[in-house]
Formats: structure tokens, C-alpha cells, sequence
RNA sequence: ACAGGCAGUCGAGGCAAUCGCGGUUGAUUCGUCAGUCGAGGAAAGUCCGGACUCCACAGAGCGGCGUGCCGGUUAAUUGCCGGUGAGAGUAAUCUUGAAGACAGUGUCAUAGAAACGGAAACCGCUUUUUCAGUGACAAGUGGAUAGGGAAAAGGGAAUAGUGAUUAAAAACUAGCUCCUGCCCCCUUGCCACUGACCACUAAAAAAGCAAGGGUGGAAAGGCGCGGUAAGAGCGCACCAGCUGGUUGGUAACAGCCAGGCUUGACAAACCUCACGCGGAGCAAGCUCAGAUAGGAAAGGGUUGAUGUUGCUCGCGGACCUUUCGGGUAGAGCGCUAGAUUUGGACGGUAACGUUCAAGCCAGAUAAAUGAUUGCCACAUACAGAAUCCGGCUUACCGACCGCCUGUCAAC
């Protein structure tokens, strides 16, 4: 139930990005998209901002596993793209889930 | 013990539990389940070299690029190993971009007289000439003085004669002697003036010098003795360099002998010489599927489109460019069993090679290693595969092991 697929991961990064709706906070930027097209997929990224790609990598399996936990509270008829900022490069966990919980109250996809 | 040198090893710290990811194997009720493997020494920079793929068969010349002590090693190299020269260090050891500067062209700022022409004279050293000064001195001229010689002249005494006769005297004459002594001559010292030559000093001119000073990164082999007017490889000894011979070494080179005496640096300036290099790169490239779809229009094309390297040749030989309107950007192969990993044996100083045994050790494509909790020694740097290998370079917390050198101490 915890579980990340292959056929979740998103692919048309460009669409998403340039269609959909952003939140953001202090730590993690979210782009929403509803489409039945794309339903239920989601994206990780990390800019050449936070570092080299040993840091980009750790903010994208933060926000992985951030989505992971929290992935059956959140309606599935929409695609997701989480872009991590500067302040997750040293956070944990906690932090990750709180921010992206906080950004879904606010894009009313909670269930 | 301290100081130093060389070479190497480890490095997401480990364990447990829960949730989760990529490959692969097996089972399957096709929902899944179980097993197993899963980032680095630099995966980095992309600086070299190859493998592999396509471009005639990978060709020729010019150009261009690279390399540059010698030998070896390798698939190959600007790598590595061994050696030589030069430099640094007490030493172990380290550094080295190390062909050619009498084939040619060029550069050497500033300073300095002069920067490669066998050049250049600023201070300086030396010779000659001219002029001036100083000193010393031969000599000359003049002056005063002293001594000597000679001696005009004067004077005195005595003598002789005359007088000169009886006897005498005055007077006269004579020479000798004595005294004074002009002019003249000689000598010594003194003073004044002149002063050849010599020495020194100053100036000017002409010539010689490359020793010394000074400038400079560098001043035309170094240093000493001789030599010289002063100097100079001008001569000699030693050292450095060059040329030739000879011995050793595969060679770079080293040793010895002889020679004439000597050639600045820069080639990471152009250049010369020798050797090497075809180009583009895994988004290479191949296959399949799919789309009204092997579209349409204009232009150029076998008198050569286009490709092959920048140009020329040679080779191949039918498409190419632009615009319009669309479509696909999915899957598989390439892709990981290899110049492979580990261990041993043998050959080699070594790099490395040969061979035997055992093993399989990431293969993704929005891109897989993570999260939480607990415990332990409590502390983690640089950093994330994208076709693959061999090197180089750069980054780095902390630790460990071995060998070698020097100094001190003890024996």
C-alpha cells in the first residue's frame, strides 16, 4: 500500500510544468495538474541549485519518500511534480512530509 | 626516540527491525511471493590513448596537429618501468617541456660606453706629442767675498854703480828682495737669474688595452703564474667547453689520449630535422512497430546532387536544399563475460608477459541504494555509474601497515 510503481512515474515533465497550477513553501515547490491523462502519476526534481548530484539525489529521495507515506491522502486524478528548494538539503524526513501536507491542504486535493 | 623519504591499504561506519526502489532467477491462484546482486577511489575533470560503430577498401599529395635524452613495456599513449645527463638535498630520495642556435629570419625592455658585428672606451691603465707647474740636478750668466797665480804701478829698507873725491853725503841709475796691489787668469763655497735631460702633477690631442671599476639575468671561457708600455689564450698548468681518435655500453653517455685555443641566451618565437596521426562519435550505429503518410510545391542535379578532411587528386554515384501542411519522438539490440576479477606458479632488475585454478561482480532511461527507530566505540571528508577499458590530473575526514635515510641515546 506503500508502494511506487514504475507506471506512476510521470513522464510528460514539460506539460505539467507549464499547465499546471504551483504551490509553494519554504522547502519544496509543488506543480498540480488535473487531467485524467495523467492521473495518479508524479515527478521528483531537484535544481542544479542545491548542488552537485549527490545532494540533488538525496533532496529527490526526500521527496520520494515524502510522497510515498502520504501518497493515499491525496486524490488520484491529478499529476504531481515535486521540486525541492535549498532548505531540505539538511532536513529530515518530518520536515519533507509536513511542507508537502501543508502545500495539498492549500491545493485542496487532500481527501 | 625524534626528524625525513618512498610505496601501499581501507574509506555511503557496523548490526537489528519495519516500510520502500532497479536488475535477475524460481514459483504462481497472474494479485503477487521467495531468493540473489546492486556506485567510487576518484564514479569527477574530459586532458591523453585505445576497443567498438558508421563513413570507398580508410587511399595519395599539400597543409594542419601532436611528440621530442636512450632503451624497454603495452592494444595504445603526452602513460608506466629501467638507465643517462643536468639540478636540489648530509642522506634515503626528489625534480627535469632534456633534438637542432656556425640553414636562415627574429627578440634581448630598463640600466649600461657597448647586448652578438668577434662589437664597444664612460671611469680607468699605458705610450707618444704639445703646453704649464713643482722638485732635483749638469751647465751658463751676473754679483759680492776669500785663497792662489801673474803683474802695471807705487812705496820702503839694504846692496852695487855713478856722484868721487882726501874722506863722506845728497842726488841719480840698476837689478834683486820685501810691502801694498788695479785690470786679468784659476779655484772653492754663497746669492740671484736662466735651465737641457729626469721624476711627479694637471690639461689637450693621437694611438694601444679588454686586466680593474661600474650597469645588467647575461659583458664574449674561469682561475693562477709568466709575459707586456699597459694588456690580452699572447704562453703555460688546472678546470669547463668544442673537435677528432680510442675503450666500455644495444643506446643516451662515460673514461682516456690528442688537437687548435673558444662558439651568449631564447626554438613554451618563426623555423629545421626525425617520428606519428583519415574523419565523426553510443544522441555512434542497427532492427521492428506506428502514423490519412515512401506528402505537396519551388529550385538545383549523371555537363556530377551528395559523401569522403581544410584544399587538390582519387573513389563511390542519385538524390539534395527551401517552404507549406502533418506525423513520430514507442520498443528491442548496441549494453555489459571483459586488453575481466581474485589467488598461485614461472620468466624479467622492473613496467610487464606466459600459464594454471576459481569466480561472475550495477546496467538504469524523469534514470534504481532511501527513510524511521534502537544499540554499538560515537566521528565522517571528497563525492553518484550512463558504451567499455588503460592512464593522467584534480578533490578529500580519519586511520593503518611496510621498507629506507639522518641525528641522538644505550649496548
Amino acid at each position: 500500500m506503500f508502494e511506487l510503481s514504475r507506471n506512476e512515474i510521470l513522464r510528460d515533465f514539460k506539460i505539467v510544468h507549464a499547465q499546471g497550477k504551483s504551490f509553494a513553501n519554504r522547502d519544496l515547490v509543488v506543480y498540480i495538474l488535473r487531467d485524467e491523462k495523467f492521473a495518479g502519476k508524479v515527478g521528483f526534481a531537484a535544481g542544479k541549485k542545491l548542488g552537485n548530484a549527490v545532494t540533488r539525489n538525496r533532496v529527490r529521495r526526500l521527496l520520494r519518500e515524502a510522497y510515498r507515506l502520504n501518497k493515499n491522502k491525496i486524490s488520484s486524478d491529478c499529476a504531481i511534480i515535486l521540486v525541492g528548494r535549498k532548505s531540505l538539503i539538511d532536513a529530515k524526513v518530518d520536515t519533507a512530509i509536513k511542507a508537502f501536507l501543508e502545500i495539498c491542504r492549500r491545493a485542496k486535493i487532500l481527501l
